[in-house]
Parts: structure tokens; C-alpha cells; sequence
DNA sequence: TGCAATTTATGACAAAGGTAGTAAACTGAT
DNA sequence: ATCAGTTTACTACCTTTGTCATAAATTGCA
């Protein structure tokens, strides 16, 4: 019943890897033009292909080799929102929530969806508990 | 109105900072000693240094230094979560609050203080949207 | 076939972070 | 005043990550 957190990525290495996650599948050339910012063919090779032996990243073996990221986002942000419960607010996920929340515009929808969530949560809960009695 | 997101420290950086959370203001051995595993004095006395210098840890000048987060836990956080928003889900908060709530037991306290949120947030929203018309 | 363009493989270098040793400075108790 | 123990400064080394240059291999066309 345990989660597997994900693969916690650097900066930098998020930033190739959303890369990958809007573009799809690219060559090597088309990864260096969708990267958003000036930066060297070879560096992103050498970035790719470092992602590559983690086994973050996909690289396909026909000729010109297209990468494609190997993890979803949900992996990864489980990996760095796990940490970061434990870290800095003790496994307590309210203080996580309450900065998700505070200070940001958030369109009905997203109000609608949360409380969804919530509520998912609370009936979750209420099974469980059956569960155990 | 913009929220300044704070510092983002590695995962070992953080295993620091958790530290002088827990610990409150210490000196170097009862650093090390209430560092939870094993390791060298001089270590813990390196990674606390090169904190005061980039100003995440204070160091306070009396003889047997204690050393104190500059920190708080909502403003390192706040820099993780800030970079997830953006890099893994668009800025979209509702997969983050997701993974957050799901799979994980709740009690019936955190449920209510997850609807005070939400239902403060629409409260927020409601009045931002007239003060624009 | 042979060359220009593209793609891939290697090698390099620097900054940051984790680990720790050694030496200097300082403190407290004889 | 001295000396052991503690605290601090300084130095060193290794790995990871970001940056790229150069060189080798491959491909598509003329």
C-alpha cells in the first residue's frame, strides 16, 4: 500500500525533462530549438544522455534517436513533494496545501476540483476505518 | 502582491536545515550528536558553514557558536513547490494537492482544516473579482 | 563514389556539494 | 603558566551537474 516515491531531479535536469514532456518525442536538434533559451547542441546532448543512463529519459534506437522522458510528471513531483513533507513540515501535507492554495488566483473549477478531492479523501477515510473495525 | 519564492536547497542542504528546525539554536557537537546518523564533526561543521555563508543559517558570534535557521520551513517550501508548479503541472495546483491527499490517511482534523482552506480561497477569489469590476 | 551536413562519441573544465583530515586558536582546570 | 580538551579555520578530494569543443561516424544527395 505504499507509495514508490519518484526520481528526485535537479533543477536543471526538471528543466530537460519538461522539456520532453511538451515537445514528445524530438531529435536531438529539435530538443536544442524547443529548449526555450539559448544553449549548446552538445550541451544538451551530454544533459540527455546523462538522463539517459539514470533512466529517466528514453532514447529510441533508430537513426537520428528520438528522446522521450521515461517518467511522467506525477512520478516526479511525488518524489520531490514526498521529501518535502517529510522535511519540512513532519509528514503534516496542510502546510503544503495551505501555500498551494494562499495567495493565488484559483478559478471556480479548480475550487470545484479541490473540493472533490477533499471529499474523496474523507469518504477514503471513512472506509478505512471501517475496514479496521 | 507577487509572493517571493524562497530558497532552494539540495536535498542534503535541507537534511541540515531539518536539523536546526528540530533542534533549535545549536552548537557544533550537539549538531552532530542530534543529526540522527552518523556523521563526521567536521562535516557537520562544512555544510553548516557554507549555509551561514549563502545566509540560510545564522551563526551567532559568542564562543561556542550556535548555529540557527534563517529560515522557515514555509519559505523553503514555498521555493520547491513554486518550481513544481511551474515545471511539472503548468502551474496548475490541483495534481499537486492530488498527489498530497491521495493515498495517504487523513484524520478528521486535517479534512477540516483542508476545507477552511478551499473555503477560504473562494472566499479570496470572490472578493478579488469584485474589486476588479 | 565522394563530399557536405548531420549525428554521435569522447574529452575537458568549472562550480557545487558531501566527506573528512590537519592544524591553529581558544578555554578551563590544575 | 601549562596542558588537555574543545572549537574553529583551512585544505583536500571525490562526485554530480552544467557547459561545451573536437573528433569520429553516418547519411543523403550530387
Amino acid at each position: 500500500m505504499k507509495k514508490r516515491t519518484g526520481p528526485r531531479l535537479s533543477a536543471g535536469e526538471l528543466e530537460i525533462v519538461q522539456m520532453l514532456w511538451r515537445q514528445g518525442p524530438v531529435t536531438l536538434s529539435e530538443a536544442q530549438n524547443g529548449f526555450g533559451r539559448a544553449i549548446g547542441y552538445t550541451t544538451v546532448q551530454t544533459r540527455l544522455n546523462r538522463l539517459v543512463e539514470k533512466g529517466v529519459v528514453h532514447r529510441s534506437a533508430d537513426r537520428p534517436a528520438r528522446y522521450t522522458a521515461a517518467v511522467g510528471p506525477e512520478e516526479v513531483s511525488a518524489g520531490h513533494l514526498d521529501l518535502l513533507l517529510e522535511r519540512v513540515s513532519s509528514g503534516n501535507i496542510v502546510p503544503l496545501v495551505a501555500h498551494l492554495v494562499q495567495d493565488r488566483a484559483l478559478s471556480s473549477g479548480e475550487i470545484a476540483e479541490l473540493k472533490q478531492l477533499i471529499a474523496q479523501a474523507e469518504r477514503q477515510g471513512r472506509k478505512t476505518k471501517e475496514l479496521r473495525k
